[in-house]
DNA sequence: TGACAAGGCACACATTTGTGTGGTATAGAT
DNA sequence: ATCTATACCACACAAATGTGTGCCTTGTCA
């Protein structure tokens, strides 16, 4: 017959070509935008397109990538080799560790645990510095992500802009009837000067 | 003459129905792929290749796309525009605030975050649970960004394999001349027990 | 009133891209 | 000996996509 059918028994494990065929895929998708067919070929240096289409028909099979028909550069990752996301393991019991290693949970997406469903207008990151609000674990350097004009509530964190044309991070409270900014920290006093609320702090995010 | 050039002055600002272009092409992007000049008109009501086409124009030459020539797909965001970019306004000084507000000072790509030039194999992530690292600001539900088989050192914060098949978030001591784990929280005394470092700790996330 | 920007349209044409059909060669398994 | 999987190529064809040329209407501004 042919050679179309590269691999119908292997469920799942990927030769070594098919590998760098689908590691190019996921470099390219990661960078930017999916490969064409042919971009694939010239890359890992196939002279044919029957070649590569070939490739793609074994990853599908395989369940390792998925395709729109007729879309131009339409491959896309599935859930399990997919590119941006971070597999969710486990979890950390810190006190009394208590998980199994290597049982995928899920997948957190890098965009979502942002951006949600936000528009792109609706959030922006500050820089922290200082240490007010260590009690609330958030430490120098971290980057807070805020949501722009959210319905902020009593006991959020927020970032405010106070009269003196700063902003600052603060928990929002109002145990005297009227709202006021809280420190997280017992060297900083409570604010009670005027201030607007600029947005509610959404997701933290430190880097080492 | 003739249609081609929609908007030649106002550098930078954009009529709704511009805007509605970039935002379509921003949301498409953020979804999946760059939409085609096809894609776009369908979506939008226009019945001519060349009106979008000629949106593209303008909003290449006001800066808020790029495009490759004679790819599919080809169109991409500047910076300013991008999607999954968050814009870094200032920084936060916790404890006395100094800071203007909208003063973008760079941006934070989600993706680089985490994984940035590391392999897509090396990163993963768990969720932690209890609360003997709040001394290190990391609270219980927090994602702790692993990177694995990593060069771990004194002082670093690792997930660790515990002989009882348990995994752990803890800071790495050597303070005894061999390695221990040592949590953040005096309520936990160090950990003597035999282990394996699975990895380093190289980001913390949390959600509000 | 005439230039010009904004906001459209139609359609031809070239290129890119995906798909289909038919090959070749090697190696291991039955 | 035959079957199958891997690993390739060549080429034709069609569909998707980008580009080029020309034209129309409306409103504003000088």
């Amino acid at each position: 017959m042919c050679g179309i059918d590269k691999n119908m028994h292997n469920s799942q494990y990927l030769t070594p070509q098919q590998e760098k065929v689908l590691n190019f895929i996921r470099q390219r998708i990661g960078e930017r935008l999916p490969p064409t067919i042919r971009e694939i070929g010239e890359a890992l240096g196939f002279k044919s397109t029957g070649t590569v289409r070939d490739y793609l028909k074994v990853l599908i099979q395989k369940g390792w990538v998925k395709k729109m028909d007729n879309k131009s550069r339409g491959i896309e990752l599935t859930e399990r080799s997919a590119f941006g996301k971070i597999p969710i393991i486990g979890t950390i019991m810190a006190g009394k560790p208590n998980l199994a290693y290597e049982e995928i949970q899920g997948y957190v997406d890098a965009d979502d645990l942002f951006l949600g469903r936000l528009g792109f207008n609706d959030v922006f990151a500050l820089r922290v510095k200082g240490d007010s609000m260590v009690g609330a674990g958030i430490l120098e350097g971290d980057i807070a992500v805020i949501k722009k004009r959210p319905d902020a509530a009593n006991n959020d964190i927020v970032a405010a802009l106070l009269d003196s044309n700063e902003v600052t991070l603060k928990r929002l409270s109002s145990r005297s009837g009227k709202f006021h900014l809280e420190a997280a920290n017992p060297d900083y006093p409570p604010i009670f000067e005027e201030f607007k609320v600029i947005g509610k702090l959404i997701t933290v995010i430190r880097k080492y």
